[in-house]
DNA sequence: TGAATATATGAACAATTGCTCATATAAGCA
DNA sequence: TGCTTATATGAGCAATTGTTCATATATTCA
């Protein structure tokens, strides 16, 4: 008992930044408007107009929260003539979403 | 295409709350002493000077947090004595980590 | 080239968060 | 009962966050 706890912390110690880098991607799920986003992609890739328009959220802070979705590599893009068509990285955030959704939904 | 994304955008429109429950589920993970608390639980049940002794966190500040877990019932308590030991609710909170782990770790 | 549309971004601000410090409450024990 | 240990909690504070507003950049088209 001793031995296995001393053994965790150990892990959790060391790995201190691993931590630090999961709570990152937590917290980026942990805002209602990226939520809404990043589910309105798992459904179709759109460019930032649509997405404004179709979370009411204004242009700018959709923006915002684009850059900070594509910087911690979730959403990917492609420019297609005057608009910025983005679109989930992979399959992994749609894996994140069900995970969160089956836990609320009990 | 049209009415696909006006359906998804209907759902979003209607299930804001959900989003909004959503997100303050993924909150509650992304923060680093939580993680790391959770974390822990998922190997034992600890009392609350032995979770902060463990991960080096002030009493005080765990014995927050873990209000926070219990509050949001990812965690629950039971008296032994003097102390009050934590252990995790359910399996769905190892099953979450599990999920943010295996995306950080690609 | 100039106007219109699409997107990005910096500054400012209010709100939230997580910690510390001090202290309260509660149980065990001499 | 008084002392010690365990836990909880409120106030205060610094740091972070998400939005808005104004503006910059970039592309298309007349």
């Amino acid at each position: 008992m001793e031995n296995s706890i001393s053994k965790i912390q150990g892990a959790i110690t060391r790995n201190s930044e691993l931590f630090e880098e999961l709570a990152n991607l937590y917290k980026i799920f942990g805002d209602a408007s990226r939520v809404k986003i990043l589910c309105a992609l798992t459904q179709s890739e759109m460019c930032v107009t649509e997405i404004s328009a179709f979370l009411s959220i204004s242009q700018s802070a959709v923006s915002h929260q684009l850059r900070i979705l594509k910087t911690s590599n979730l959403v990917k893009t492609r420019r297609e003539g005057k608009n910025i068509i983005y679109s989930l990285t992979d399959e992994h955030v749609r894996t994140m979403i069900d995970c969160g959704m089956e836990h609320i939904s009990e």
